[in-house]
DNA sequence: GCAACAGTTTGATGCTCGTCAAACAATCAG
DNA sequence: CTGATTGTTTGACGAGCATCAAACTGTTGC
C-alpha cells in the first residue's frame, strides 16, 4: 500500500533551517529524532518512545511539531499513525546535517 | 593581549547539542552566527551585525544566550566586547555540524 | 572631575511553548 | 451496534522567551 494519506508537511524546499533547529532544541523532541534514526516507521505511543512519563496528547503535540518543521513524514493508516524521518528530503536541503546531528548524539 | 579577561563560557566538555540546536532555533541568532562566520571578532553594536531595528539590550540579551551555551566566546578590552566563534571547540564536541551548518545557510 | 562611550542588568509586557486533562474522531474486533 | 483502540484537538495553566526602556557599570578622553 504505497498510497496511503500522509499527514501535511512542507515541501522539502520550503523546508527552513530555523524552524528545523527550533524544533530539535527540544529534549523531548531530540530523543524523537534519535528513535526515528533508525529509518524504520513508529508509532506515536510513548511507551514505544521511552516517552512513558509523558501524556500521549503531549507526544502528539511534539510529533506535530516536527513534522510541521519538515523532520519527520506521518502515514495513516487505519487508526495507525506510522512516523518516520524525512533523510532524504533533510540530506537534500541541508547535506551533512542530519549525520552530524546524529553522530554527535549519545546513543543510549 | 593574550589574556585578556573572557566572559563565563562552559567548558568544550559540557557544551550540549540540544542546548546548542535551542540556541540557534531562532533568527536573529543564526544571524549573528553568520556574521561570525568569517572567524573575526566582532563589537555589540547592533548597527555592525545588520540588526539596527533591535534594541542594544535585546542584542545583548542573543549573544548570551549564544555564550551560554557555548557557541561564541567573548573577550573584554576595555570598555569593548570582542565576540567570536568557538569554531575549534564546536568541531571538536560536533564535528561536520558546524561546517552543516554553515552551508546550509544562504549567505545573504 | 566630567562627559561621552560600550555594553550589561533589571523590570515590565506580551507572546510562545510544554504539559495535562477531557472531549472528540476514526477504525477495528466482537 | 457496542466497546475498545489509536491518536488528534481543544482548553487551561504555568513557565519561559523576545523585546524595549531605563538605570547602572566600567572605560576612555578632555
Amino acid at each position: 500500500m504505497p498510497d496511503d494519506e500522509r499527514l501535511p508537511q512542507p515541501d522539502t524546499a520550503d523546508i527552513d533551517l530555523v524552524t528545523v533547529l527550533h524544533a530539535l532544541g527540544d529534549p523531548v523532541r531530540m530523543t524523537l529524532l534519535l528513535s526515528y534514526a533508525d529509518g524504520a516507521e513508529h508509532s506515536c505511543a510513548p511507551r514505544d518512545l521511552g516517552l512513558e512519563h509523558l501524556h500521549k496528547s503531549t507526544v502528539s503535540h511534539h510529533m506535530r511539531v516536527l513534522r510541521e518543521a519538515g523532520v519527520t513524514t506521518t502515514r495513516v493508516a487505519g487508526r495507525n499513525r506510522f512516523v518516520s524521518l524525512r533523510r532524504t528530503d533533510l540530506d537534500t536541503r541541508f547535506p551533512g546535517l542530519l549525520d552530524a546531528l546524529l553522530a554527535a548524539t549519545p546513543r543510549a
